[in-house]
DNA sequence: AAACAGCACTCATCACTGGCGAGTGCTAAC
DNA sequence: GTTAGCACTCGCCAGTGATGAGTGCTGTTT
């Protein structure tokens, strides 16, 4: 895996990708001798980029053009070489001032940082809301309000409660309601909430569950208890996307585009992030989106109050700033846990 | 307003801005002379051509070039020369099959409407879910139902409730929601939902409301209770516009989608059709987006049981085909609300 | 007068061309 | 090991001319 290079290699290599993250365009030797004043002759930088090519860290697209960096190349970048920049102090104003000033709810304030997020770093910025759904079941209860009324509370196992209000076709007595929560707290122990919810749409197709009318009352409700949340994602700055170069072309947005479309692909894409802490960053393939797009994602995730994992982050051409993107990500994703614990 | 043309000049005009949306190249006369077999020589095609021109019905790019339809020319066309074709037999089992199968609550059938629209017009769906902030307020009520969980109720003029559970810091008693519910209740008669929510902010903001103990309480919750819920939109298939030949271009695009990122344009434009029965057809600059972008825009609003009206609709390029995307967007708007009083 | 054939004219599009310049790999010299 | 020099490649660009679609006008026919 650790790709041995000689310190020159390492300049150089670093050189060409800073050039190209910047210019968008192939990078010659001469550029990279006379940019960055390496006391080398651009002859000397040819054979060394002959090198690299050959390590598979660069391409060129076409005899007489320069190189650009390959997937690889960038993956060594992130991991070895990249000299992360500081959050500016205008940059930490705009994003506690976006979080604090958005006012409705949770959502809001997700959408805002999305926003936010999109706006600093120029690619689109990205949040999933925080879900419990991976935790694990530990009680649910059911208390009549109102004629036609129920509240469900469900508590997870980290302590996170989620009300429901659900509104029935028809009445329930109390003593219905407290047998139909210890039938769920009953059998459902040790499940996480999406196989709770998964095993009740099971048996609500079942033939028990059609004919047994407590149990089919009993479950017709809490399937809406246990129903997830929408899994709200916020999106903000896809016309970002159009302003990189790589992009300008129409079939390869397109692709891109679709790709989003179902945003099913993001939440999966995003799930596999909440495991870890940290900020993290996948690139092209890794990505594991329409191949040949040049996608990149950094994200971070994030926690709140009731001890629920949420996900930001930005996603952006290969060719991303990651020096000020990573850290923007990183210092985002730190406010927000923050905010979000005070409440 | 009305234009005067000879019969003979409608249904050249009519095959013009037919052709140009099948084919959305500029049309010439030998096209129209030829395809639709009129009996008429192209030179006599030209000369009527020449005159819809002065009347400012059609533009040529350039010289040589065939002819375009000009905003003016699809207007007249959508009012008075369009044959709306049926929905076929297929498009409405599609659309029915799609709202019924959608589970997960309103707004899992409005966001597979929106996509169902847009997969069978090839353009992009778009679906306002109904609100009744514009209705007039009637009757607040604030229940206890736990230690810190206050359920609030609240009735418009139209019978439409909405329920909204809270979520405090500290204890209330009962006596004190019913003081509260009172205070609002004599103050709010007669003011939108909207409005109720603005004067609530402002009380906030006043000293008064800072400083009075009760008050302040009451004002806080309140606001939770009146707030607008998310006024969700739901956009599918916006990767469908790629697929017209005008928006290939990348900077036309970025034009389009900036105008769509803040959705707000769209909300804005689309309470002005809330408000009008049946289907309503905006061309090119009557959707007062951003001007040059050549969009059009197809809606018609639905409603629910609680009567509140929800808003749907087609938004594509001004070369759209409005002869089957009018009837489709009836259809879905009226299968919707059916399907939304049954519940 | 309405319809039309004929004609000169305009102009976008396309394929082709040659010049240019950036960049390369190789080799021979320091 | 480093570098200057050189021949070579190839994308890009501007200019060229042929092609063809489409137009407006004019004079003739009915």
């Amino acid at each position: 895996m650790g790709i041995e290079l000689t310190p020159r290699s390492r300049q150089i290599l670093e050189a060409i990708v800073e050039d190209y993250i910047e210019t968008a365009e192939p990078v010659g030797s001469g550029a990279v001798a006379r940019r960055h004043a390496l006391t080398l002759s651009s002859a000397t930088v040819r054979s060394v980029m002959a090198n690299l090519e050959e390590m598979g860290l660069l391409t060129s697209p076409h005899t007489s053009a320069g190189r650009i960096p390959t997937e690889k190349a960038y993956r060594f970048y992130v991991d070895s070489l990249v000299a992360l920049r500081q959050v500016s102090r205008d940059e930490k104003r705009q994003i506690i001032s976006h979080c604090r000033h958005a006012g409705t709810g949770l959502s809001g304030i997700l959408k805002e940082t999305s926003r936010t997020l999109s706006q600093l770093s120029n690619y689109m910025g990205i949040v999933v809301a925080p879900s419990f759904t991976a935790d694990v079941f530990r009680h649910i209860e059911f208390i009549r309000i109102g004629q036609r009324k129920i509240l469900a509370v469900l508590v997870s196992n980290k302590g996170a409660v989620q009300n429901r209000l659900i509104e029935t076709g028809d009445d329930y007595a109390p003593e219905e309601l407290v047998r139909m929560g210890n039938y769920l707290n009953d059998r459902m122990q040790g499940l996480t909430i999406t196989q709770v919810r998964k095993l009740i749409l099971e048996e609500m197709a079942s033939e028990k569950g059609q004919y047994d009318q407590l149990l089919s009352r009993t479950l017709k409700i809490s399937e809406q208890a246990v129903r997830a949340e929408g899994d709200e994602i916020f999106v903000e700055g896809q016309a970002r996307i159009l302003d990189q170069p790589e992009f300008s072309d129409a079939a390869r947005m397109k692709e891109i585009y679709q790709a989003f479309e179902q945003k099913g692909v993001l939440v999966q894409l995003l799930s596999r992030c909440m495991s870890a802490e940290g900020v993290q960053i996948y690139i092209g393939s890794e990505t594991s989106l329409s191949q040949s797009a040049g996608i990149s994602l950094i994200t971070s995730r994030f926690v709140t109050s009731s001890n629920t994992v949420g996900m930001l982050g930005v996603i952006g051409p290969t060719r991303m700033g990651y020096s000020s993107v990573i850290p923007i990500v990183d210092y985002t994703a730190r406010m927000i846990s923050k905010l979000l614990s005070e409440v």
